[in-house]
RNA sequence: GGAAGGAUGGCUGAGCGGUUGAAAGCACCGGUCUUGAAAACCGGCAAAGGGGCAACUCUUUCCUGGGUUCGAAUCCCAGUCCUUCCGCCA
């Protein structure tokens, strides 16, 4: 969400911003309201006060009149509520912008490597897919989680089940012991408020689950990262300059629609409607956000140099960024059987974006009450995790070699074979 | 699901029809003192929005939404959430 002050002050900076997303929107309707809205408002403080000093005068002659200034605020504040509903629609459905350095483009053609690390493995024979493998060990069943609940969910077994619950483990304990992060465990279901705070309403809805509660006032979500959960663990907050920075780690189940990627990657489980993911989140002041998407980008990739997992860097151009970011990157891992980078996490820095939204503020240095920051980060998704293990530790014979740091985490056992 | 109580500023907590935006304490910020810190003392300190270059000023807000009243944190109605007790249950 963006201050219309800012974009009063400035609307054609702001247009122009916003162009590096390729939107080109008409301004007019939202400056329009936004000076009719300020009017009213004048209209109606002149009544108030009007009405004020003569409950104060107690004086009996003058109480009709009070009334009647109480009906001309009434539709005043009618008049209002429409405008105010209009304004916060159109303000709503805004995306963020981008930061200075990120580049401009349309899509994802326009995205810049910015680092490559790990060497990437040669193998004498024609490395599998993931699926491949998967099935082959018995330990991937696409078709049974079709039978029981349809198409894009699978049914992880055995050990490779292990081996999931052992890739979430052990991220979560590097996040807690060596990056500063506190662990959480969530709730699953996020409230409306919830979603619109984070960005996802009203915008996106089409990409959501939808719970039915019995009250149908009282809308609910299954959450589609835990980004949304943890980054309103400050809403409607007034944070305390001591309690910062608040950087937080959890590992959940994402449920998504994944609606208009039909079609993508629809073997395998790159693109499923739910899977595990370990969620970076860090709550900090406006001014360190950059730095802190660093440091949180550092805590993911520090997990694939652990887990010996080559991959590259990449800062998301303009128009591939998600809605409430102004800066991403995304970090892509070497997939030897598709022969390319997949995202296996995604840093965005979304500045005040969603703070503003959700009404997180703190007090700081000079006790002024400002809007944080807020950052979220994949460190890392577990279920393509699983997929790098899979094709990058494959043998000829279709067995799996667990990476080392994984194995205290899985009995120590050394590899996975075929029963 | 049944019964009772509650919701006030960053926090604790008074107020229960008329300068109450709201006592007091804590926290926080500034200052005095100190070699430095602590303690002590003095001062400041809610948010949102509008107007103004600014100093400043106005309006709204005591869970939410209605209502009564010239006037509501205070009274009435509805809802939400929390706490305690009972029942049920992983």
């Amino acid at each position: 969400m963006h201050n219309i002050k800012d974009i009063r002050n400035d609307p054609s900076k702001f247009k122009d911003s916003l162009k590096k997303r390729f939107l080109d929107l008409d301004l007019n309707k939202l400056l329009e309201l936004d000076e009719n809205n300020r009017k009213l408002i004048q209209e109606k403080e002149n009544l108030e006060k009007e009405k004020k000093e003569i409950s104060k005068s107690k004086n009996k002659d003058l109480f009709e009149k009070s009334k009647s200034i109480s009906k001309k605020i009434d539709v005043l504040e009618n008049k209002l509520k429409e405008i105010k509903v209009n304004l916060e629609n159109i303000l709503s459905s805004l995306p963020n912008i981008p930061y200075d350095d990120v580049p401009v483009g349309k899509d994802e053609s326009s995205n810049k490597e910015v680092s490559k690390s790990g060497s990437i493995p040669k193998f004498d024979f024609k490395p599998k897919s993931h699926f491949e493998l998967g099935e082959n060990l018995n330990m991937l069943d696409f078709d049974l989680a079709t039978k029981t609940t349809g198409s894009r969910f699978v049914f992880v077994k055995d050990k490779l089940a292990l081996l999931e619950r052992a890739i979430s483990n052990f991220m979560i304990d590097v996040h807690t012991n060596q990056n500063g992060y506190q662990e959480i465990s969530p709730p699953l279901i996020a409230s409306e408020s919830t979603m619109y705070g984070t960005g996802q309403l009203p915008k996106f809805e089409n990409d959501q689950f939808e719970i039915k509660f019995d009250d149908k006032n009282d809308r609910k979500f299954l959450i589609p990262t835990a980004e949304v959960i943890l980054t309103n663990m400050g809403k409607d907050r007034i944070f305390h300059l001591n309690e910062l920075p608040l950087r937080l780690v959890a590992s959940t189940p994402c449920f998504r629609k994944e609606a208009g990627s039909y079609g993508k990657d629809t073997k395998g489980m790159i693109r499923q409607h739910q899977f595990y993911k370990v969620e970076l989140v860090s709550i900090v002041e406006p001014h360190n956000c950059l730095i802190e998407l660093d440091r949180m980008t550092n805590c993911a990739t520090k997990i694939l140099d652990l887990l010996k997992l080559p991959y590259r860097k990449i800062i998301l151009s303009s128009g591939d960024m998600g809605f409430s970011a102004e800066k991403t990157f995304d970090i892509e891992v070497w997939l030897p059987a598709e022969n390319k980078y997949r995202e296996i996490s995604s840093c965005s820095s979304c500045g005040s974006f969603q703070a503003r939204r959700m009404k997180s503020r703190y007090k700081n240095k000079k006790n002024e009450t400002v809007f944080l920051g807020t950052l979220n980060g994949s460190g890392l998704a577990v279920g393509r995790t699983l997929i790098a293990i899979l094709e990058n530790y494959q043998q000829s014979d279709g067995s799996i070699k667990i990476p080392e740091v994984l194995k205290p985490y899985m009995n120590n056992l050394d590899k996975i074979v075929k029963k």
